[in-house]
RNA sequence: AGACCAGUGGCGCAGUGGUAGCGCAGAAGACUCUUAAUCUUUUGGUCGUGGGUUCGAAUCCCACCUGGUCUACCA
């Protein structure tokens, strides 16, 4: 448990990390501070590699540099060092014909994983191996806990697939900095996220979005139907939920008239489950925009999260698992009723009342509640006979009003709405709407989302009357769009869990 | 919340009832153009926690803790 070796060490730690303190002590008497205050670095390792890459072997320049990072391996006594950056590696050649005697004296006390500021030339060893030809270092920070283990050449890891360095997911999520130290492929999928926030946020605000921000503390949670973290404000002696969407307020925005386009990229925190694809808070993107409808939104979300795949991985064709996803638009729609029939045979438009549909339901082996409406019998169809087949990105369009309300209704089929969700890989990665505009019909909808609270359906939609208000001062048509961008970076990115793309997951409490 | 699986030095792992082992890391030394450097010697673990069965438990049983996968709620 890693908690333990932090409060409890066990002797071997405990032992490592006495010996190291002790080497603080050594660096202090040789007048040298372990944790100064900055260092003039002026290359990464990266750009070394590059700018030297047709440097003959055995080769040396007059070229000095400075460069900065953490000791990863030592060879040769410390005569080779190899020192990571974030961009890269790039060894250390520590000779004593280029150091004097004190320096030498602190080479001896660096150990793997002290950060360590070199200045030296460059050259290529006989060997072929880029290196700084040091003529002085500095102490940056010691470290005084060991490493998982020695990190490796990439080369190396490929030949030695099973030899890896720190496997223990606990300690993965629990130290994320110890994962990201000894991790490429931890490093890569969060830079990967990074950028593909910011490709997002390029791309809709060259499409004229801006973004907007809104409360993360609600009085009611609404806008989805979730269960909400409650929290306390003293100086109001109010109880505040956590938002569950940021819905509403935009929509909001949208009655103000700010802007045409307007977006959130932003936390959302939800009481439920923890699992591969669920974590209590994660990352949404909600966009609105004026004068469309939810057929524009299909085009926006196709080319939105191809865009992405191309600037981020440089394909539209996104190996997940054993699936080649191919996000190239345009991407195939099927109506929620019509893939139901086309699996089943069966056109659910055709029952008119609930149990209709409820005895259709159980006849193909769907557990249904006797109380569940037509349209929560119609989802939950879909969602055993057709969800799981749908691996290739694919728009379902037109939900049944009742599980959609705060879509506007269809425009040829009143028992729907203009509503799609997106399904790539199986997973729901998008969920939009022709917004619903008529404040009448919501208020109607939020009353019926309350008849089915009050009836025991814990996460039916809460009832907002300020929202209803704002719709009566007027909402111009409008669509609007969210996604979870942690699932769209587990696609991207090839992760297996949620767990993997968000840095910090929401884990129990160690005593 | 339920089912199943896992927890052995810092890390990665072996060990299915009879004296707790290996590799790396650590320490001491050798070696000064190495690449997971190499070579010699070596420290370190009450086997997740607490009970129980047994002459004897890392190993069998029970409970609990933490994690994982699946299921349910949900995105």
């Amino acid at each position: 448990m890693t908690e333990k070796t932090i409060h409890q060490p066990t002797s071997a730690l405990e032992t490592i990390r006495q010996t190291r303190i002790q080497k603080l002590a050594d660096l202090a008497d040789k007048g040298v501070n372990p944790y100064p205050y900055a260092f003039d670095k002026d290359a990464d390792a990266k750009f070394l590699q590059d700018k030297y890459k047709d440097l003959p072997a055995g080769e040396e320049t007059e070229d000095t540099y400075s460069v900065a990072g953490r000791v990863m391996a030592m060879r040769n006594s410390g005569m080779f060092i190899d020192l990571m950056d974030s961009t890269g590696k790039i060894q250390i050649f520590s000779h004593k014909e280029n150091l004097d005697e004190d320096t030498m004296k602190i080479l001896k006390l660096i150990d793997l994983g002290d950060i360590i500021g070199f200045t030296g030339t460059i050259r290529r060893t006989p060997r072929g191996e880029l290196s700084i030809k040091a003529t002085s270092l500095k102490v940056l920070s010691k470290s005084l806990l060991p490493l998982p283990n020695k990190q490796i050449s990439e080369e190396k890891k490929e030949q030695l697939k099973s030899h890896t360095t720190l496997t223990d997911v606990e300690t993965k999520y629990r130290q994320r900095y110890v994962d990201l130290i000894v991790n490429e492929q931890t490093r890569d999928t969060f830079r990967k996220r990074s950028l593909i926030i910011q490709k997002i946020r390029e791309y809709l605000t060259k499409q004229g979005f801006i973004e907007v921000e809104t409360p993360m503390l609600h009085t009611q949670a609404s806008g989805a139907n979730a269960r909400p973290f409650i929290t306390h404000h003293n100086a109001l002696d109010m109880d505040l939920t956590l938002r569950i969407a940021p819905e509403l307020h935009l929509k909001r925005i949208m009655v103000g008239g700010l802007n045409e386009k307007i977006f959130e990229l932003s936390r959302c925190f939800r009481n439920e489950g923890i699992d591969t694809r669920h974590n209590p808070e994660f990352t949404m993107i909600e966009l609105y925009q004026a004068y469309v409808d939810y057929n524009e939104m299909m085009v926006l979300t196709e080319n939105l999260v191809s865009t992405v795949a191309q600037e981020v991985l440089g394909t539209m064709k996104v190996q997940y698992g054993d699936n080649l996803i191919d996000l190239t638009p345009p991407w195939d729609r099927k109506t929620m009723l019509g893939s139901i029939k086309e699996f089943t045979g069966i056109d659910f438009n055709d029952f008119f009342t609930a149990e209709e549909a409820i005895a259709a339901a159980k006849k193909l082996h769907v557990p249904v509640e006797d109380t569940d409406n037509w349209g929560q019998v119609v989802e939950k169809v879909f969602e055993v006979t057709v969800e799981p087949t749908l691996i290739q990105p694919c728009h379902i369009i037109d939900y049944p009003r009742e599980i959609s309300p705060l879509a506007k209704i269809h425009r040829d089929n009143d028992r729907l709405t203009e509503r799609f969700e997106t399904r790539v890989n199986g997973w729901e990665i998008a969920n939009a709407f022709s917004e619903l505009t008529d404040p009448i019909d919501q208020r109607y909808r939020f009353e019926a989302q309350a008849l089915a609270k009050a009836n025991g359906d814990e996460e039916a939609m809460s009832y907002d009357e300020d929202y209803v208000t704002a719709l009566e001062y007027g909402l111009p048509p409008t669509g609007g769009m969210g996604m979870g961008i942690d699932r769209l970076v587990m696609l991207l990115t090839n992760s297996p869990t949620i767990r993997d793309v968000i840095m910090f997951p929401t884990l129990k409490n160690v005593n």
